[in-house]
This record gives structure tokens, C-alpha cells and sequence, in this order.
DNA sequence: CCGGTTTCTGAAATCGGTTTCATTATAGCA
DNA sequence: TGCTATAATGAAACCGATTTCAGAAACCGG
């Protein structure tokens, strides 16, 4: 009797030596196609594969059936919790459809992120999670032509037929700023990243500034931020909260990323929340309710974007052939001490 | 001339038919072995590849090369921030390297580990960086007999030959019990989630225990806590605060995610840090400093983290076959206002 | 007892690459 | 000129699965 080296992988064809049978025949037990397999067949095969603790090669599988039985996930940034919820989400459906995902993170970087699509692309990946970095329309056009399923998480790129999943950004925004409104506050603030290209942040800013007129505050106080450079934030509070004229000021978050840098800025300049200034943020982080009396924020559903972002792909994969879907889920407003009623 | 369906992917075959060449040759160019083919073959390949945009099957070639190109990952909670920021770490040097990663999350169930390790293993990962729920030692045993390399973060697994990256732990929270020893606590309490089976948890709560006796403090306010059920929690902190007589209680949090619980309870109890309790804990989170007058902590290299144990991945895939490594990096405290100097 | 199903099984082709081995052409040298 | 070394290339086997197609055995009705 011949014996492989220890290195060596179990395969299909130690499988069906030991059980007695073809390939073939393993083949078919592996598939699941049990009604044309006899009773005492599936019963050696499967001793078989336990004696030899025998796992089936995706590779191979992959290879000829034209599937690899991966998802790509490329996401702008992975440290943002929100990917990570996004991701839960994500990975539970694949699980429980015996699919795995490969994780990229881009560091919004639109080369990094073309590396990473051309990468997955060579895995054969059966299909695509994306939270662009926006920078990248061009080249992601050209993914249509694939016949790969894509979905867009939280950024649409505009023109295209991909599917998108994320929040209902017209609602949350507009939901939240009546909210202030009601609450009495006057000036508002809305300070977010670089709009240009990410389509939430432009869908979110374009209610702050579409409700302004009607409202009486002011548009002028949308400021765009590089989070890279602190300085510019810390220019813009000046600005804004300078100009405050014995009415209540509050500032709006675009995310939570930025509240973050907001309530660090705050702090170094020895601004109180909410006695000198009210603080509304996007993204309810776990800190949220920490900080001070806590931060009202606006949830978002990640876990269930992430779900059904996933279950697109699905839907997808098996045929689904229907116009692309924009999937918009309700924000949720968690109102908490850091924006009490102007009095 | 005949055309393929869309739907069918660019081969080999195709370009070594438009650069009239042999697959072999191509296989050579894709394989950067220029020296052994001429200047010209060499150009027409290039063209031909750049014009059907040709990208190879990873399946395919990892089929015969016996190697995926894939890394698996298995985390006990990715939303845990300490794991994408290790995540960050080993994706670079993986990118770097032209390899990608298979992301899992097992949510601390022993069950979900073993079934992604077997998942990982049917795609032939080239290898496996676990942070592991410590609840499945045997199962991980057995992994040792694979040749694929392995590399535990954060927590080990006893007596096996597996290579480990983490914290050092016993000189952190020796650095740590120190500082406060210093700063004048005669009271110092220890919350740590479960501890059995986690080596992380067991090293920091054992020096913890250790340095009791020594420096006048009880090994008793050692608390384990279930971060499910929050009353308990609540309890811990009523039986350590009642037992104060007068000197000033500090809590030291054994993670990011007690921390975060620990300041809810407290806050929802009215007790203000450090006014009636000093905190200090594992982690520096992103909002650690934003809570009141920020919170001490202590900070570990996850990036580095990250980025070694993907190393000796790569390192143990290219032949090292010296011992297991335990690479401990130092912790480094960060002190803020939640532990002031008792007067 | 015979042709026709039905049930179960296997040989061989295939997926898209890599690798081994053989072949051709050209150069170098006596 | 003839013979060998070297450079450049290709045919075919191979990796480990799936799938097509065909064959053997058992069963069935007339």
C-alpha cells in the first residue's frame, strides 16, 4: 500500500479509493444528490471522508463549476464602526449560504481601491460589496459590464445600474433638523467631510441647505472639513459660533467620525455642551451617551444594511434580472441631553 | 472568427491565441520570468493582455500551485475597534504582498470558530491569524498538524507550537497598578469579562492578584463580569464602593468594552468619575478621552500587531521553521484626568 | 423470454492555469 | 564543416473537483 506524504491533502480520489467507488460517485455525494446514490454507497462514502477527515478543495470546485464561493467587501474605511456593523450584517448571510468574504479596506484612497477591485476580480469572486470612495466613477462604470453582482453601500455613483443600500438620508436629515427647529434653535451649523463625489454626504447637505430659506437660518453655515488638518475645524467653530447673536447655536455632525473631532475641538477651547453650544450628530456611536449628558444622534440600521446589501447579491446571483433598486432605510433620532429645548 | 459570450471570461488560451503564442509562454510572462523570453514575444503579450484586459484566474493558478493567495482571518468580535485596527496592520503587509484576507467574525462562539476554520481550510488559506474565544483548545490543537502556518493574536492556547503577537501584558498592568500605587490608591478594583480559558485575561488579572499582597490592596475586588447581563455589573459596583472606608476607590477596567459598560453603570448610578471613583483601563478607545476629564489608559501597538503576526505568517510560509515565537509588545500608559493624584 | 425503463455507477472530458520535458533554431568552437 | 551548448518556445500532463455520456444490473409488463 502506498501512503502520501504527510503534506499532502486528502483529495477526491482518496476518498473514492477508500470507499470503494468513482469519483464520480463521491462527487455526487458531495453535491447532495443523495436519490441516485444506494443506501450502503452513501454509507462507505461517508466513513470514508470521516476516516480521512477529508474536506473538499474550493478551488478545484470553484474552478469548474464557475464559482468561488466568495464575496468581495470594499470598504473606504474599515475603522469606521459603521463598516463593521455594515459587515455583521453582511457576513451572517453569507454564513448561513456557506459563502465567505473578503475584506479590503481602502483608506478612501481611489487607487488603493482599484487594486483591490482588480484583486478580487482575479479571485472570481462571486460578488461585490462596495463603499466607495467616490473617486472612482469612472472605473467602477465599467464593473456594469461584468456580469458580477455589485451593490453600492451608503454611496451611489451616479448614472449607474448598480443597487444601492443605505439610509434614507433625505428623511434623517430633514427629521432632524424640524426636530432643532422645534426644539427652538435658530442657528444651525451643519460641518461635514468633503462633499464632492460621496453621495450621502451630498444627499445630507443638500437638505440642510434646501430647508434653510424656509426655516430663516442661514446656508452659509454648511463647512466642509478635512479631518486631516484640525486647524480648519477649529477656524470654522471660531466662524460660526463668533457670529452667534444671543441665539442658542448648534452643530450638526455629518457623522460620526466628525462628531468625534468636533467634541475633541469643543473641548480644547473650552466650549460647554449644550450650555454654550447644542451638538446633533449622524451615526450613534456606543460613546454617544457618554460624553456629557449625551449626544442625539441619528442611528442608523447598519446591521440591516448590511443584511440586505448582502441579500441583493444573493438575489442577484440566482437570476434576479430587475431594474437596480436605491434601498433607503429610516434613521432613527435618539434625542439625548445635548440638545435641550432653547428657552 | 468566433466570439465568445459575454458572459465568458478572458482565458489564457485567448491571449496566447491573439499574441500567437503557446499557453506556456504566456504562463511565463504572467510568471515574470522575462529572461527566458524574447523582447518581442514579450511585447506582444503585453498588448494582447492589455487588449482584452485580461486578468488571471486565481482558482485556476492556485489549483496547481497549491496556493490561494488567501489569508484567513478569525476574529472573536469585530466590532470590537481592537480588531479592525489589527485588521488594518495585517492587511497592508498582506496587499503588499499580493495576498487578500477572509475576514470572520465568531462573535466569541466556540461553534462558529470551528465551522469558519473549516470553511477557511476548504479554500486552502495559505494562513490563519486566530483571535480565538479560547474555548476551543483541542479543535485548535488538532490545526497544528496542518502545515498551513498559524498565528494566534492577543490570546494564546496552552502547550501548543503555535506562533503568538499581543500585548505584554504582565508589564502593562504591572505598569499600570504601579501608577496608581503612586498616585496614592489603597483601593483598587479589577473588572475583567470571564476570564477562563482567555490568556490575555488570565496574564493581566493575575498580576493584578499577584501585586495584592505586596502592596496592600485586596485580591478579593477581582470581578468578573458577563457583559450580557448588566445587573451584575451593577452589583459588582455596589459591593466595592460600599466596602470604601474612606479612601479613594479606583476601577481598573480589564478592556475597551468594560470600559464602556463601567462608565454607563457609574453614569447611571450618579457616581462621577474621578469625583467619587478614579477609572483607568485596557484600551486606548478613540472616546477614552472625551469622557469627562478623559479617562487613563493604557494603549497597545494593535497596528503593529497586526503587521507582525502577518509577518510571521509570511515568515513561517517561506520556511522558518524555528520554534513557536511569543512576541509580547510593551503597553503604554496614557494618563488623563480620570485618575488624579489622591490627596 | 424479450424489449424497455429505471436505478446506480464509472470513464473521460473539462475548468484555466503551471510545469515538465522535448524541440527547434542559432551561436560558438575546434 | 560538423558538433555541442544555449536560447526560445510549445505539446501535453497535471492540479482536484464537476459533469456528460454511456453502460450494467435489476425490474417490469406482455
Amino acid at each position: 500500500m502506498t501512503r502520501k506524504k504527510q503534506t499532502d491533502r486528502v483529495t477526491i480520489t482518496d476518498v473514492a479509493r477508500v470507499a470503494g467507488v468513482s469519483k464520480t460517485t463521491v462527487s455526487r455525494y458531495l453535491g447532495g444528490q443523495y436519490h441516485v446514490l444506494s443506501e450502503s454507497t452513501q454509507a462507505r462514502i461517508k466513513e470514508a471522508i470521516e476516516q480521512l477527515n477529508y474536506r473538499p478543495n474550493q478551488m478545484a470546485r470553484g474552478l469548474k463549476r464557475d464559482r468561488s464561493y466568495l464575496i468581495g467587501m470594499v470598504m473606504a474605511d474599515i475603522s469606521n464602526p459603521y463598516s463593521t456593523a455594515v459587515l455583521r450584517g453582511a457576513e451572517d448571510v453569507c454564513k448561513q449560504k456557506g459563502y465567505s468574504i473578503l475584506v479590503c479596506n481602502t483608506d478612501n484612497d481611489p487607487a488603493k481601491e482599484r487594486e483591490y477591485i482588480l484583486m478580487l476580480q482575479s479571485h472570481r469572486i462571486d460578488g461585490l460589496l462596495i463603499n466607495t470612495t467616490g473617486k472612482n466613477n469612472d472605473f467602477l462604470r465599467e464593473l456594469a459590464n461584468d456580469c458580477t453582482p455589485v451593490v453600492l453601500i451608503d454611496r451611489k455613483v451616479p448614472v449607474l445600474g448598480f443597487d444601492t443600500v443605505g439610509l434614507d438620508n433625505e428623511q434623517a436629515t430633514s427629521e432632524a433638523i424640524h426636530f432643532l427647529l422645534n426644539r427652538g434653535y435658530k442657528r444651525i451649523a451643519y460641518v461635514s467631510e468633503p462633499i464632492a463625489g460621496v453621495s450621502s454626504r451630498r444627499e445630507r447637505a443638500a437638505v440642510f441647505t434646501a430647508l434653510a430659506d424656509q426655516y430663516g437660518y442661514s446656508a452659509d453655515d454648511l463647512y466642509e472639513v478635512n479631518l486631516q488638518s484640525p486647524e480648519r475645524l477649529s477656524e470654522v467653530l471660531d466662524h460660526f459660533l463668533q457670529r452667534t447673536q444671543g441665539e442658542k447655536p448648534v452643530i450638526f455632525a455629518a457623522n460620526g467620525v466628525v462628531l468625534l473631532k468636533l467634541i475633541r475641538a469643543l473641548q480644547s477651547k473650552g466650549i460647554s455642551v449644550p450650555e454654550d453650544v447644542a451638538v446633533i450628530s449622524f451615526d450613534d456611536t456606543e460613546w454617544a451617551a457618554l460624553i456629557g449628558s449625551g449626544i442625539t444622534a441619528i442611528a442608523q440600521p447598519t446591521y440591516q444594511i448590511g443584511m440586505t446589501a448582502m441579500e441583493r447579491i444573493f438575489q442577484r446571483m440566482e437570476g434576479d434580472g430587475s431594474p437596480a433598486q436605491n434601498i433607503a432605510f429610516a434613521g432613527k433620532l435618539i434625542i439625548r441631553g445635548s440638545t435641550p429645548p432653547v428657552v
